[in-house]
DNA sequence: GTCCATTTGTCCGTATGTATG
DNA sequence: CCATACATACGGACAAATGGA
């Protein structure tokens, strides 16, 4: 409930400070901001610390400097800001619920687009994907059959918040190394059935099937994190 | 077209090799790490140097620093990576269709829920948004709608992500401050249709409201793009 | 082009506070 | 309490790059 309460080291000070003046646009963006040495006396510290400031603000795109010249603050310095937030707060304060519904929407919908806008050729490497399926399934197959599905649905950016969104939804929960080979057999048929709705053409129906599939393994996460206990407690 | 070819910095060499060691697993997440001076052995450069990688390092939440004792790999350091890399990718490489596209999925979707889900007293509020719109309606207003809706969802991860999402479909395209006044009445008249049909408990009618809503709005940024001429071509 | 002042890049030495055993 | 190990912090020094006179 409460914060760490860290007795903030120095570069820590320092930095919490440097990004709320770039936050209160103290600089314009692109602009030449105060030379280290500069700063250093500003803040009172070593030109060393500054320095640790200055090349962790590097880091995150937020400054640029240029030897013998000086430190710009970078042309899309709040932007970049913006997004370190963003990281710092998507995952952390979000629930395994609210990363499940927004897992199944996204997989639904470019599902949906997939059996919209795949061509011929890509439905065929579907299909050869669940054909060269392995007697006994396992999960590297079954994520090459969603990567692929999410990359005809022709929508990078969600291809790729749906990856992390997968990788955060699995660092969640109790992860199994091994799904139960009656269970991976369901999901099997899941699959074919979604790859036929996308031969068919038709969107609703697999968009339909994929929310289906991914009801039916979501419970059984949940189920699972129910009876070995939520150890993420604390 | 081409990357910037920067002779890396020392810092900068040092700090890719850490990364991509910590990639590699190099060393076990939540363990400690080797101290400063071991490592800047190890890399054969000042400890100044390796402090400003891992002050680098510390901010964006990869590595903690306790005094006295080491520098230990967090606990999540592969998933706040993947993160950083994923919000970098992520809008940088998108195009503006993308992003709108996304943006139309999720609005849509809260929409969808808030029909499902809102309490009385939030249909109340959201009216109340309406109600004390401005004979001239603005920009301010038509957010706050929006992300009220959005809040009655109730999925807080997207509605963060739909906030920067929206952040960067405003960066990408020509901003205009001002909407024209017919468009806005327009978007008045949407805006109560879609809190009809949450009103009516019709989830698919409010989906579908906004989605329309949305398509008119895109519509008419996508045409002034066009006019008024792409000016991120450079 | 050359020189020069400025600024970042890099290193060293040293002192201090803190955690562990 | 002591010794050790480590991060924290400082100041000085020189190299390398840059931009302007």
């Amino acid at each position: 409930m409460f914060k760490p309460a860290n007795k903030a080291t120095l570069h820590q000070n320092v930095l919490n400070q440097m990004i709320t003046a770039i936050k209160e646009n103290e600089w314009e963006p692109g602009s030449k901001l105060p030379g280290e040495q500069s700063l250093a006396n500003a803040f009172e510290v070593s030109r060393n610390c500054i320095r640790e400031v200055l090349k962790a603000l590097e880091l995150t795109g937020i400054v640029e400097a240029r030897a013998g010249d000086g430190t710009y603050l970078s042309e899309n310095a709040l932007r970049n800001i913006a997004n370190s937030d963003l990281v710092a707060s998507l995952f952390e304060e979000s629930t395994l619920m609210e990363l499940i519904e927004a897992r199944q929407l996204l997989e639904g919908q470019l599902a949906y687009w997939a059996a919209q806008r795949a061509s011929d050729e890509e439905i065929m490497n579907l299909e050869r994907i669940l054909v060269e399926e392995p007697e006994t399934p396992n999960v590297e197959v079954h994520y090459h059959f969603h990567n692929y599905l999410a990359e005809i649905a022709g929508n990078p950016f969600l291809l790729r918040l749906l990856d992390s969104l997968r990788t955060e939804v699995s660092a969640q929960r109790i992860v199994f190394k091994s799904w139960p080979s009656t269970e991976l057999e369901l999901f099997k048929k899941d699959h074919w059935e979604i790859c036929q709705a996308i031969k068919e053409r038709a969107p609703e129906k697999a968009q339909e099937a994929m929310i289906q599939h991914l009801l039916r393994s979501q419970n059984e996460i949940l189920e699972r994190n129910r009876r070995e206990g939520r150890r993420k407690e604390a």
